[in-house]
DNA sequence: TACAACATTAGAGTATAGTCTATACTTGCG
DNA sequence: CGCAAGTATAGACTATACTCTAATGTTGTA
């Protein structure tokens, strides 16, 4: 069963399309095509999960994974790129905390349309 | 110009296919079969901006339009939405700052992984 | 060996919120 | 009048992230 992780067979098919992970196929049987999941894809795919909590998508999802796993990146780039997601974090606090204060304005304006 | 908003033609007439707004025809016109939008058609759609801004759904939003100019909601219960809102907002900073703390534990092991 | 329970693939369907196209009609300006 | 520009309608298309179906193949157990 691929779905060791909580995460669906129809959900990691769909990662497979897109390029999020890749099982492999075991070359000594040949009767199947049943994909093979080592740890480090179950490993991936809770990265998956936290990164999408995170706010990344699906694509730069991909994107980084494919850079990350391929050493394709350096520790500063890394870095770069996590301080940057935490700055656009920020960002939406930032924009939630304007709306709050939009609703508490709205708030006030009910309750003088009732007087 | 329906667009004297911002708003595109083809998002008014979304909205209008949603419910969210309803232009009416001039009825002393019957040449053509344009659309009116008065002023207060004007004012639901900065409404509707302000609302989505706020985090609701155009569903959601349709559903309080209707309730909100038809009256059919007391002052008690608009609040009761409004303070239902802001502790989703709430939610959600939360959890952002929740992904910040991950971020920050993920830039920890990207740095001890070099070491 | 029969059969349930799994796996694979391709592709369709869902939901959200638009965005765009094609066709046809109307209006205003020169 | 001619024509550009605006409008209406229906419906197709986009993107995101799944979710599900159908057809077919494989595996394990009684």
């Amino acid at each position: 069963m691929s779905k060791r992780t909580g995460i669906t067979v129809h959900t990691i098919r769909f990662y497979e399309k897109s390029g999020l992970i890749k099982g492999k196929r075991d070359e000594n049987i040949k009767s199947n095509k049943y994909f093979h999941y080592d740890q480090e894809t179950v490993e991936k795919l809770e990265l998956v999960r936290d990164a999408k909590s995170i706010g990344f998508t699906i694509s730069e999802i991909a994107k980084l994974m494919d850079a990350w796993y391929n050493n394709k990146m350096t520790v500063v780039k890394k870095l770069a790129i996590l301080d940057e997601k935490l700055m656009s974090i920020d960002d939406r606090i930032k924009q939630l905390k304007g709306m709050k204060k939009m609703i508490v304005q709205f708030k006030k304006d009910v309750i003088e349309d009732e007087c």
